[in-house]
DNA sequence: CGCAAAGCTTATCTG
DNA sequence: AAGCTTTGCG
C-alpha cells in the first residue's frame, strides 16, 4: 500500500490519526475535508485493523459517497471498500430500513415517495377533509408538514405546540395539523414512506426498540459524518444515538457553509456536539489549497459580517491571482450574453477548458439567459437541477406499474396507471373507488378485491376485475423472474410500450427511447454481482425502486463531461472550479426576498455568497443585471448589498453593454461569427414586448379568426332518433343533429370510445365520439 | 371519455 | 414565459 499519510498537513494528519473518541473537524473551504476522511477512514483499517463492516461514512450526496468509496478503494485496492458503509443519510437508512420496515408495520418492500408523490397524497387528503385549496397550497403544506417530521415532531406534538398553532393561525391554514395527521395516516396506508420519514422512521425504529439499537450501536464503531453543520435535529439524535455505545463519532463541517436551514439544519448542532461529550477533540483545518489569496482575501471579509462563528482563520499560501472581476449589465440577457463572450475569450488566450468554467446563481429560473447565450455561441453545457430522468413522465409511468407490482397498496401508484394506457377506468369509477376505500380505511386495492359490493356498472367492474388479474399475475412473476424480465413483460403486455412507440412525434420518439433506457437501466441492476464479499446484496425489484428514487439529476450526469457547468449555489457546494460566474448579484433575488427578514436569513445567504467565493480556484467574476423579466414582467432591482462587502482593492469594475460585449469584431473566421452576432443582436432588440411594440402578425390579417367555424344549421328531421353506436359502419350515410347528413368515411378509437369520422355535405369533415353525439343510420 | 383551448399559477434552496 | 389545471365540446 502506498504512503497514505503523505501530503498531509499537521492538522489534516492529527485528524487522521487520532484513534478513539468523538471529534470534531472545523473544516474550511478547500482546507482538503474529503481528503482528511477517506485517510481516516484506509487508516482505521490500516493501522487499526477496523473492519470495513464497522464504518459507517454518512454524506449529503450521492456524489460525495461515490468519491469517497472510490478513493478508499483506489489506495486500498483489494475490494475492502465495497464493505464500507458509505452514503447519503436517506439511501443508508433506506437500506436499513428495507430489513426492518416490518418491525414498525411497513411492508418489507414499502414505496418511497418522492416530492411529488408527497405533494400528490396532500393534494388528495385536502380534498378529503374538503378544505380550500387556494389556502393550502401543496408547496407551503409540503414544507410545514416536512419542518415538523425534520424536528421529530409527531401530529399529536404539532397540534399541541403553541407558537406553532398561532403560525398556522395567523396564516389562514388552522387545519394544517389536521392534514398532517391524516397525511401520516395516508402514507401509512399506503406502505409509503416519504423522504423525510427515512429519518423519521430510522429514528423510531432506534429508539423504540431495544434490541436494533443495540444491533446498530455495535456494527458501527466508528461513525464519520460529512457537512455536519447541515444535519437537522433528526439526523442529530440519530447519531447521538447510534454512537452513544462506542462514541466514536467523527464529523467535520464548517459553520460558515451552513445553508439548509430551510432543510430543518441547524448550526447548533455543532456546539452541541462539543456538550454531548465529555472530551471532543477539536480540529481545525485552516490551510486552503483551493483559491488564489485574492480570492480567500474577499471571501474572509464577506463572512467577518456574519456575528457569532466558531474562531477561525482561513490562510492560504497560493499566489495572489488575479482581481475579482464586478461587472454591470442592463439585462439578464446581456448578462447571459456577457459570460458566454467572456468564457469564449477565456478559452482562447488561456487555454482553459469548458469543463472549467461554472455559473452558479441564487434560483434555477436563472438558468434560461445563460442556457440562450451559450447555445447561440456553441458553447456546450450542462445544467444541473432539472427534472431526474426517473421523474420523467413516461418513465414514472412504467415505474408506477413496478411499485404497484412490489407493494399493491401504494395508492399514487394505482391512480397513475389504473387507466393508463386507456381501459374505460375513468374520474367517475376512480372516485368512487377512493371513497370507498376512506370510508373503510383501508387501501384502494384492498377495495378492489371485493370490488363486487360496491356497485359499479357491469363494464367497470368487468375492467377492474381484469386489472386486478393482471397486476397479480404480474406479482406471481416476481417468484421467478428477474427484475428486467418482469418490467420487460410488464411494458409488453399493458401496451405501454406500443403506445409511446406508435407516437412517431419527436416528443413520442424521444419518450420511447426513454422506456428502453430506463429498461437498459434495470437490466443493468439486474445483471451486477449480487453479493459482496458474503453479503448478499438485495437485487429485488423493490430494491431497485427504492433506489432510483433517490437519485438526483447530479447522479446521473457526467461531472467530468468538458462541459460549462451551470447550477445554483446550493447544487455546487462541495465542487470546486477553475473559474466561477457568480451571477444575479441583485437585492431581491441575491439576497432572496423570501430571505432577508431576519438576522439569521441573512447571514445565511451571506453564507451562500460565502460558498459561491470560494467556489472558484483561480479566477471569479461577479455580475449582476439592472433589469430582468420575472413572471414575464420586467422588473428593476439594486445592485446586492453584498457587493458592498467586497474590498474595493481586490475589485475591477467593469460595464458590459448590450452593444460592446465580448469578442472583438476581428476575430478570425468573421463571416459566420459576425453573421450570428448580428443576428443575435436583432434578436434581442426585438422580441421583446417592453420595446415598443408586440410581434404579433398584422391586426387586420388575423382579423376575427379566432371565432368558432360557422356551422351551416340543420333542422333534424322529424323522426331523428339516435341509432345505437355499434350498428354505425363505414359507408353508412347518417344524420347529425347539427352538422345534417353525412357519409362515414373511417371507424376508429378504443373499444369503449370509438371515433367516427364523417364528411358532412355542408359542413365538411368532422371526427364524431359515438359515446356522445348522436348520430341517426339514414339508410 | 379524451382532446384542445383557455385560464391560472408560478419561481428560494434539496434528498 | 412556461407549465399545469380547468373548461368546453364533439
Amino acid at each position: 500500500m502506498q504512503d497514505y499519510l503523505g501530503g498531509l498537513n499537521e492538522r489534516q494528519r492529527e485528524a487522521v490519526l487520532h484513534h478513539n473518541g468523538p471529534m470534531l473537524v472545523v473544516a474550511g473551504a478547500g482546507s482538503g475535508k474529503t481528503k482528511v476522511l477517506t485517510t481516516r477512514i484506509i487508516h482505521l483499517m490500516a493501522a487499526h485493523q477496523v473492519d470495513a463492516f464497522n464504518i459507517l461514512a454518512l454524506t449529503f450526496t450521492n456524489k460525495a459517497a461515490r468519491e469517497m468509496k472510490e478513493r478508499v478503494e483506489r489506495i486500498l485496492g483489494d475490494g475492502e471498500a465495497r464493505n464500507l458503509y458509505i452514503g447519503t443519510f436517506h439511501s443508508v437508512f433506506a437500506r436499513i430500513l428495507r430489513f426492518e420496515a416490518e418491525k414498525l408495520g411497513y411492508p418489507k418492500h414499502f414505496t418511497i415517495y418522492d416530492t411529488d408523490d408527497s405533494k400528490s397524497v396532500m393534494k388528495a387528503v385536502i380534498n378529503d377533509l374538503h378544505l380550500d385549496d387556494k389556502h393550502y397550497k401543496p408547496n407551503i403544506v409540503y414544507n410545514r408538514i416536512s419542518a415538523a417530521k425534520n424536528a421529530l415532531m409527531s401530529p399529536e406534538e404539532y397540534r399541541n405546540d403553541y407558537a406553532i398553532q398561532q403560525e398556522d393561525m395567523r396564516s389562514g391554514r388552522p387545519a394544517l395539523s389536521q392534514i398532517y395527521d391524516s397525511y401520516v395516516k395516508r402514507c401509512f396506508r399506503n406502505g409509503a414512506m416519504d423522504f423525510d420519514d427515512l429519518l423519521l422512521k430510522f429514528y423510531q425504529l432506534l429508539s423504540t426498540i431495544p434490541e436494533c439499537l443495540s444491533r446498530y450501536q455495535q456494527k458501527f464503531k466508528y461513525i464519520l459524518i460529512d457537512e455536519y453543520q447541515d444535519t437537522n435535529p433528526a439526523q442529530y439524535e440519530i447519531i447521538k444515538l447510534l454512537g452513544a455505545m462506542h462514541e466514536n463519532v467523527c464529523v467535520v463541517g464548517d459553520d460558515a457553509q451552513s445553508i439548509y436551514s430551510f432543510r430543518g439544519a441547524t448550526i447548533e448542532n455543532i456546539l452541541q456536539f462539543q456538550r454531548d461529550y465529555d472530551q471532543v477533540k477539536l480540529v481545525k483545518l485552516e490551510q486552503n489549497y483551493r483559491s488564489t489569496s485574492q480570492i480567500l482575501a474577499v471571501a474572509n471579509q464577506v463572512i467577518s459580517n456574519n456575528k457569532g462563528q466558531i474562531e477561525k482563520v482561513l490562510f492560504t499560501e497560493n499566489p495572489a491571482g488575479e482581481k475579482i472581476q464586478l461587472v454591470r449589465t442592463l439585462t439578464d440577457n446581456d448578462e447571459g450574453k456577457f459570460v458566454a463572450d467572456s468564457i469564449q475569450e477565456l478559452k482562447l488566450r488561456h487555454h482553459y477548458a469548458h469543463r472549467d468554467f461554472a455559473i452558479l446563481y441564487r434560483t434555477n429560473a436563472q438558468s434560461r439567459a445563460f442556457e440562450e447565450a451559450l447555445r447561440r455561441m456553441g458553447i456546450p453545457y450542462t445544467i444541473y437541477g432539472g427534472i431526474s430522468f426517473y421523474q420523467r413522465k413516461e418513465v414514472k409511468d412504467l415505474v408506477a406499474y413496478l411499485r404497484l407490482i412490489v407493494n399493491p397498496h401504494d395508492e399514487e401508484a394505482l391512480k397513475r396507471v389504473i387507466n393508463y394506457p386507456a381501459r374505460g377506468i375513468g374520474k367517475t369509477s376512480l372516485d368512487k373507488l377512493l371513497l370507498a376505500a376512506n370510508e373503510k380505511d383501508c387501501s384502494s386495492w384492498t377495495i378492489l378485491q371485493e370490488a363486487r359490493s360496491y356497485g359499479f356498472r357491469a363494464g367497470t367492474l368487468t375492467v377492474l376485475e381484469e386489472f386486478v388479474t393482471m397486476i397479480k399475475s404480474f406479482g406471481s412473476m416476481l417468484e421467478k423472474s428477474n427484475a428486467y424480465d418482469v418490467a420487460f413483460y410488464v411494458g409488453k403486455q399493458t401496451g405501454l410500450v406500443k403506445e409511446l412507440f406508435n407516437d412517431k412525434s419527436t416528443e413520442g420518439i424521444q419518450r420511447y427511447e426513454n422506456i428502453q433506457e430506463l429498461l437498459n437501466s434495470i437490466k443493468e441492476w439486474t445483471e451486477s454481482p449480487d453479493n459482496e464479499d458474503g453479503e448478499l446484496v438485495d437485487k429485488s425489484l423493490g430494491a431497485y425502486l427504492q433506489q432510483i428514487t433517490l437519485l438526483t439529476d447530479a447522479d446521473e450526469k457526467d461531472a467530468n463531461a468538458d462541459t460549462v457547468k451551470l447550477m445554483t449555489i446550493h447544487a455546487a457546494k462541495g465542487l470546486e472550479f477553475s473559474c466561477v460566474f457568480a451571477a444575479g448579484l441583485e437585492e431581491m433575488l441575491f439576497p432572496n426576498a423570501m430571505a432577508i427578514n431576519t438576522r439569521e436569513e441573512l447571514e445565511e445567504e451571506r453564507r451562500l455568497f460565502y460558498v459561491v467565493i470560494t467556489r472558484a480556484k483561480e479566477r471569479l467574476w461577479v455580475s449582476y443585471a439592472n433589469t430582468r423579466y420575472r413572471f414575464g414582467q420586467l422588473v428593476q432591482n439594486e445592485p446586492s448589498r453584498f457587493i458592498n462587502e467586497i474590498p474595493e482593492a481586490h475589485l475591477d469594475k467593469r460595464f458590459a453593454g448590450s452593444s460592446s460585449t465580448g469578442m472583438p469584431r476581428s476575430t478570425g473566421g468573421a463571416g459566420l461569427f459576425s453573421k450570428q452576432r448580428s443576428f443575435s443582436r436583432d434578436a434581442v432588440a426585438n422580441n421583446r414586448p417592453a420595446s415598443g411594440e408586440t410581434k404579433k402578425e398584422t391586426p387586420s390579417y388575423v382579423g376575427p379568426a379566432k371565432a368558432a367555424p360557422k356551422v351551416i344549421p340543420h333542422t333534424p328531421s322529424a323522426n331523428f332518433v339516435p341509432s345505437d353506436a355499434s350498428k354505425i359502419e363505414v359507408g353508412q350515410r347518417v344524420e347529425h343533429a347539427k352538422f345534417g347528413f353525412g357519409k362515414v368515411i373511417s371507424l376508429e378509437g378504443a373499444a369503449h370510445n370509438p371515433v367516427a369520422t364523417v364528411v358532412f355535405e355542408h359542413n365538411g369533415e368532422k371526427k364524431i365520439m359515438l359515446n356522445y353525439a348522436r348520430l341517426r343510420i339514414a339508410d
